[in-house]
DNA sequence: CGATCATTTCAGTAACTACTGAAACAGGAG
DNA sequence: CTCCTGTTTCAGTAGTTACTGAAATGATCG
């Protein structure tokens, strides 16, 4: 875990020599988001690596390619390959062949909005539909239909049903509000946001 | 992860015959909501155990002891004393004292809606504060006052602080949406969801 | 074609997380 | 006080995931 130590601050006297300082807080100032945010991605079941590979791409805001992650980030070829391959896959960084280069380049995609969108469009997928076809599943095997009408009456198996149906009327509403997420770009968003806020 | 063998109900008596087999797809079916609740908690940085628990509580609908929890996720009492008060910590479920009996039963909140506000609260909390002050302390640092006309004018300063505000916007309206998540209970976000259909 | 340079793969390992089981602890009853 | 019953803690370990470094693969060029 002792990875990024960050390049130690400037001697606070620096006069002005007008740029260079400013390349070093530049630095700093990126070191610091990208860490913040692979943080954030641990969290949230993208790990640390990759979500710092992302938020480098993001906030240099120009290509950079394997080797220049490799050295920003301190990680070894195998890792920054397998990991960009991997944010390719999920589609928020693209690859990006330069002209009369030989070597590949990344970049982030720069619309945050369009970004999120495609994260929680999968996340969605993968991990709200299973519970709620498995839910519906579960309120298919305790029906009268399938436990006959005498035993579908009992107090536990009305109790469960009924802690189902909740459940699922929330994950019903949740996945609303991710669609309109994954459907509206930034425009959108922001306008179901005034919504919002204006209706209460 | 070769979890979760049906366990065998051995009680000493089987009373009733013909509702016998009710209960046995009861159990079926709680078994698997716990089985997809748990991995749903594990992709999103909640271990499986813990949300398996929780889910126990939440189908069984019923206040359990230690041991019936022990039992019927076949874990450790270690395990379940530490995961079930890391529950009572994040607050969705609660212990509760029987009178006359010492051992302690849990019992999770009945209301999904408020069991997800406060999972809700505590993650924008943990991990969507941190990251806005994050950004703002970047603006800082980039800020003209911080670096001097001339380097904040450099191109690449520019464009940092362009990616930063777009972020910060994002987050801002993320938060704004989980606040309505938060602060409102069930009526209120059935509400919200109407809203939303409606606007679109 | 072989030489050169970039990329991917993967076995081995480091780092980390989750879990167990036993020991320590708590407190009520006799 | 001791005994009993239930709870918590924690050292040790199993199991998992992330990472490295080197070798294999692929691509471009003369």
């Amino acid at each position: 875990m002792a990875l990024l130590e960050i390049p130690v601050a400037t001697s606070p006297v620096t006069p002005k020599p007008p740029v260079a300082p400013a390349d070093e807080k530049l630095r700093i100032v990126q070191d610091l988001f990208i860490r913040r945010w692979g943080e954030m991605g641990a969290t949230w079941g993208i790990n640390r690596t990759m979500a710092e590979i992302h938020a480098l791409l993001y906030i240099m805001g120009q290509p950079c390619c394997t080797d220049d992650v490799m050295e920003r980030l301190n990680i070894s070829r195998g890792n920054a390959s397998m990991s960009l391959r991997g944010l390719c896959d999920w589609g928020i960084i693209r690859r990006l062949h330069k002209r009369g280069e030989r070597r590949e380049y990344f970049e982030s995609l720069t619309d945050v909005w369009e970004i999120f969108s495609i994260i929680a469009a999968e996340r969605k997928r993968r991990e709200m539909d299973p519970v709620l076809e498995t839910i519906r599943q579960c309120q298919v095997m305790l029906s009268e239909a399938s436990l006959g009408k005498a035993a579908a009456k009992r107090e536990e198996v009305q109790l469960t049903r009924q802690r189902l149906a909740s459940m699922e009327e929330f994950m019903e509403v949740t996945n609303k509000i991710f669609q309109q997420f994954i459907g509206n770009a930034k425009s959108g968003l922001t306008r179901v946001v005034k919504v919002l806020l204006k209706a209460f």
